[in-house]
DNA sequence: GAATCTTATTTCGATATCGAACTATCTTAT
DNA sequence: ATAAGATAGTTCGATATCGAAATAAGATTC
């Protein structure tokens, strides 16, 4: 590697868009034969190893808005894959949970998926995994706090 | 930085597209004020660093689907930042160019995205922007190149 | 030089996603 | 206790995106 060139911001955020947008595409592929986007995958996988949780918590875990939520959460429980059990101590809140098939499902496609990303992953050593986690990190935090930062600023 | 523990394909994946989108998700509400998306602002940016480009060009640059392209030109075209030109040699091509409007526009915002890009990445020393750069490049070609294979793979 | 294959772009229909408005419920302050 | 505000989830309308089909023009093959 040449530490001597200087990388510019512009030029870096292209990269992590184009990497992203690659393992994106791939993964896509590798379930799309299951009748699943990423985001009802991500969903299933949440719960799977999360255990039940409200429609809010898992929204926030896959990065999907509550209103996206709604319809991904209609597309598995339509296909028996999650159900929706309302909550004892709030009546707001709905609580939703894996279907015996649902689990039986996500464990065997994501046992595979975790398989394939390794694989994919093979190239980039225990360091260089370490390191890439560590400055991705660091930028998503960054990003975060302008964020935040930006959203003050204009809305008030 | 801790480099005993192992990082694992998986969660290197999440932390991947949660930067991603932090990054992605601040740059948005810095140009939304325009009623400029990423993907026009992209195909506005390439526009003016490459010079004009037919669709095709474009499309693949700011990884959008042809189809796509045609809408994106469309909203830019409508608010008269660029123009399609038929080419001469190939009756079948539309050259798509800035107009005079649209390259002042997309200046003044590139610039200004250009410094809080940087300042964004502020916080990367040099050495860190070439070592993820290098790491996020070497995992997005571990990544077509699974796609590509997957794709012969599964269309014949 | 006619038929076939490839390429560039657009149209079309389907879909995932979003923000804003809405409903129902819970919490807090007085 | 009641009013005001916050929170959880859904509905609604708008939009960006896509893949597949359609159209038109080039390139290739025989």
């Amino acid at each position: 590697m040449n530490n001597e060139q200087t990388t510019s911001a512009p030029k870096l955020w292209v990269i992590l868009a184009r990497t992203y947008n690659a393992v994106a595409v791939y993964l896509e592929s590798t379930i799309a034969a299951e009748g699943l986007g990423l985001s009802d995958f991500a969903a299933l996988e949440v719960l799977l190893h999360k255990g039940p949780l409200t429609m809010s918590a898992i929204a926030e875990k896959v990065l999907l808005a509550n209103a996206s939520m709604t319809s991904a959460i209609d597309r598995l429980d339509e296909r028996g894959l999650v159900r929706r059990v309302n909550s004892e101590s709030d009546r707001r809140v709905r609580i939703v949970e894996l279907t015996a098939q649902g689990r039986t499902f996500i464990s065997a496609i994501y046992e595979r998926h975790e398989r394939e990303l390794e694989a994919l992953m093979g190239g980039l050593s225990r360091a260089e995994r370490n390191q890439l986690r560590h400055l991705l990190k660091k930028l998503g935090y960054a990003a975060s706090v302008a964020s935040r930062a930006n959203k003050e600023e204009h809305q008030q």
